[in-house]
DNA sequence: TTCTTTTATCGTATATTTACGATATACAAT
DNA sequence: ATTGTATATCGTAAATATACGATAAAAGAA
């Protein structure tokens, strides 16, 4: 954009805009749910059940990580990615926070 | 993108993107939670708290109503926004189902 | 060592998003 | 009728996101 003003928003706003920007692409919702659902971590079995090249998924998994959402650790040539779940509480929390924030006010007018 | 794959998932889970992507930004947020705070529906208001000009302003409220969160009607010359509490409780509802779907497998890995 | 496997990164093309100013439209006020 | 006000839309520029193939790096297997 000719020039981003995201930052001149409060963090509170910030927060929860970030966290809502690392789901908002369904590929990086479906790698979340398959690396939960596998309880073990898992690598590249991620690629097979997308319909996106291996450059493509890693770049979304570089944006999870990014958000904080999953942690990644390296075993041999594999990649291993799991649930952040310190920092997934907290992203259920920031959300549950929004949502009361908003019902407060729950007012019907048009 | 070269092509976009976003239709090649799941219903339930391109919906929770799509909400997701609708507060992605941090205007759609403040905007947000101006129009629920100001329970009576306001307008260009919006604008003054933002730092952000009106056309801009205007470009992500028609973001919001495109994915249903907000209603709008005209009153005179003036346009007058609110919640749409109807939509609001089933986003709420489909991230409440995300994060209870994730948080079911809950085993810490790596 | 050499070959294979796995994954990250680089380079690149294209699509989308964000942002603004200018303008159009529609109503209100004078 | 003219002027002012509020807001949506248009046109456009620039930034970011999405996607891929090619390549690099690093470990395992032969």
């Amino acid at each position: 954009m000719a020039q981003n003003k995201k930052d001149q928003f409060d963090q509170e706003i910030t927060s929860l805009s970030d966290l809502a920007n690392a789901i908002s692409h369904p590929a990086r919702v479906a790698i979340l749910r398959k690396i939960a659902e596998r309880q073990g971590c898992i690598c590249g079995e991620i690629v097979e059940v997308l319909p996106l090249a291996q450059s493509t998924v890693s770049q979304h998994l570089k944006e999870l990580l990014k958000a904080n959402l999953i942690k990644g650790t390296v075993d041999g040539t594999k990649s291993c990615y799991c649930i952040n779940w310190d920092a997934f509480s907290a992203f259920e929390k920031i959300f549950g926070t929004f949502f009361s924030g908003i019902a407060a006010h729950n007012i019907s007018c048009c």
